[in-house]
Parts: structure tokens; sequence; C-alpha cells
DNA sequence: TCTCTTTTTTACCATTTGGTAAAGTCACGA
DNA sequence: TCGTGACTTTACCAAATGGTAAAAAAGAGA
């Protein structure tokens, strides 16, 4: 998947170099400021390069917001994909829990980016939401009712355990000011946070 | 408490009813754009003033922001502190549950509000959440801790059962767009919601 | 009704910010 | 080494935005 606006299929070793470089530098701008609160300098000088080079990588700073969303979607779809049929569903229930912990404490700036569009009704996220994110949602939804029908898993409404999952996982990071003033010492705390959420989800669903 | 610029301990009716008007107007602009992404201009026109008018009941656009902050920390500090050490504590805490829910439901702007403001590191809240929410979320701690010490809940770490609380009920009003996305018909899925995140947590917590 | 205070409007202003034009500068193949 | 296309910088600009000064209007009390 290329983004839109700039063709070139084929891309200099500077390119990608520096594509790269105001892609990282934006992440860490946006996701701590958001859309309108980031300002194409900051994002300038977080890479090191001026702001009309930036412009010269990308068509404008709505651009390079949304190539951000585009890409990092794929990455966050991801933990969900993974989720298989043919394994044990309370393991793979609890894998996928695994996961997005992991993407929690290991990419909290891109769980912050998401959160801020989604928050702000995610004017920016175009169909990804519908395109993107629904099916496999949905897929998922299928699976997981097809395992509590088969008595593999207790009755859990499908559609409401996903958002619980990602609703408690999430939190860890894009909540992660508040969690850090409420419990100190973060790093012994995040071996209790995974515990308490896989005993929640291990009561929930063990048949 | 009063705000810290604006002395007047009496306010005029003309006053009382002008800021109310503000403070609403700016609770929907803000939770919607953030704080960057809003304008005086945005809240002056939901408000019904002109600009200049706002700023002669205000000080400016930070001090709208942060007197809303102040007033609704209280309002979201409540479910909490009704939460009763002389109660049954499973009903105690699915009591907590179902208040937070119903604030997701009835109060969506105040919680986006405060998602926003935490996400982005809470620049603006100033010592409210150490002097606020630290306090109360201890003692809570010590009381759930209590509880479970009694025999009178399954073993559960009192400060990741907060959080997690709040994660998955607040998660309805702030990740609003996408649950609409995924979860049609918003009215049939509340009650399907509610009963999810109960079952949820009187699973974990049963003794 | 007259006067003094409170409220509102009109006309501005300085700064910030996304973006552009055009003149360099650099790198690399011929 | 030289020329050509890829990359960078300098110098701007127009619009948006938070905020102010001061005049005008509206209330309220005597």
């Amino acid at each position: 998947m290329s983004d839109a606006t700039h063709p070139a299929p084929k891309r200099s070793r500077i390119q990608q170099r520096n594509r790269k470089r105001i892609l990282e530098a934006a992440l860490d701008v946006f996701s701590q400021h958001g859309y309108r609160g980031s300002t194409l300098d900051q994002i300038a000088e977080a890479a090191g390069l001026s702001k009309p080079n930036i412009l010269y990588y990308f068509g404008g700073k709505e651009e390079i917001h949304v190539t951000l969303l585009a890409r990092l979607m794929e990455a966050w779809l991801d933990p969900l994909e993974q989720m298989d049929a043919k394994g044990d569903p309370l393991a793979e229930l609890l894998g996928y829990i695994r996961r997005k912990m992991e993407m929690s404490r290991l990419y909290p700036r891109e769980s912050r980016l998401f959160a801020n569009e989604i928050i702000q009704g995610a004017p920016r996220m175009g169909g990804n939401l519908e395109t993107g994110l629904k099916p496999l949602f949905d897929d998922k939804c299928r699976l997981i009712q097809d395992w509590v029908d088969a008595g593999l898993l207790a009755p859990v409404d499908p559609a409401h355990l996903i958002i619980s999952i990602w609703a408690t996982t999430q939190h860890y990071a894009d909540f992660e000011t508040q969690v850090r003033v409420l419990v100190p010492d973060t790093d012994a705390a995040w071996a209790a946070a995974q515990q308490h959420v896989e005993t929640m989800f291990t009561k929930l669903l063990a048949p």
C-alpha cells in the first residue's frame, strides 16, 4: 500500500531515509499533541530537517498524518489477525491479549496516535475503520461465536469481548500519564498489570 | 472552589447565565477537537456570544479549559467516592461499575475532555491528578484490599482492578466513534455492553 | 428621569502557522 | 570534470488565531 499523493514507486536512498525520519518525528509529535496541536516546525525540528524540506517529501501536514495512520493500521490489526481458528480457543484469546499488552508497552506512541484520532471522531481515518477494521472484527466475532457455540468458551458477547480487550490493554498506553501518577514504579507494575488482565479474561472465558 | 483569576465571589444573574453558556459551549468544542484544536471563535459561536465578550467573562482560552477540568473532576470522582466500606463488597463494586457505565452513556463529552487531556500528558490539569484523584484512589485501594483480605472478594490487585474498571467503562464514551462503526444499533448495544462488563467483573470478583 | 456601573460591540493587532517560489547546493553518471 | 537532476535553503506570504482598547449600549438604583 503506497500513499495516494506521492506517485514515485521507487525511492532513492535519501528519500527512503528522510521519509522515515519524518514519519518517526511526526509519530512523536502527533502522538503527544494531537493533529492540530502539532506544528510542522515541531516535526521539522524533531526530524532535523527544515520545514520546506519536509514539504518536499510530503504534500502537507495532513498527508503526513494520514500516511502514519495508514501504516500503523496494518501493525495494529496484526495481533488480531494472528488469532487462529485451529488453535485452542482460550489459549488463542490469551495469546491475543498478551500481544496487545506487549504492543501497549512497546508502542505507546502508536496507541496514542490512534486514540487521539478516534476520540476526536476519526476525521482523518477515511474509510480505514470500515474497510480495514470492520471486516476483520466481524470475522473474529464469528470465530469466537463458533467457539462459544461449541462449548469451548463460556458464553460471551464476542463484540464486547474484543472491545473490552482493547479497552483494558490500550488503556495502559493511552492513559499512561494517569497510571504513572497512581501506580508508581512502572516496571514492576507492568507485570502486575499483565497478570491482572490475564486473570480477568481467563475467569471470564473459561468454559 | 472558585477559579483563580476571577476574584468576584458574588456574580450577577447575567454573569451566571453567560459563564454557564460559555462553559457548556466550551465543553462541546474542547471535547470534540482537543485544546489546541479548538478556537475561541468556535466556542464563541457555539455560545452565541462574541469572542471579546467571552474574554470579558474568562481571562483566556486556557482559563476556560482549566475551569472546565476542575469542575468536572468533582463529578468524575463522585461515583468512586460513593463506594461504601460498610456495604457488601461485590454489590458495592458492581454499583460503582454501573454508575461509571451510566456516566459514559450520559456524559460522553466530559469523558472525552478528560481523555484528550490525559492522553496528551495532562498539561493543564496542574496537580489535580495528585491532589484530587490519587488520595481517593489510594483510599479505595486500601478498602478493596481489606475486602480481599477478609475473603469477601476473590484475590485481586486493587489498583489494576480500578484501572480496568475505568478502561472498560470509559472506552464506550471515549472510543464511541469506533464502537459505532463496529457495533451498529447503539441503543440495543448499550444493554449488551452493560451486561458484558458486569458479567466480566462479577466472574473476576466473586470469592 | 438621570447617573453610574455592567455588559457588548467594533475595530484592531501581533504572532503563529501551513504553505510556496525560487535560488542555491549536492551527488552521480557520462 | 562537467552537466543534469535530485535535494535544501532562504525569503517570503496569506490566513487564522488569541487577545486588546475603547466606544457604545444596556441595566439598575436613586
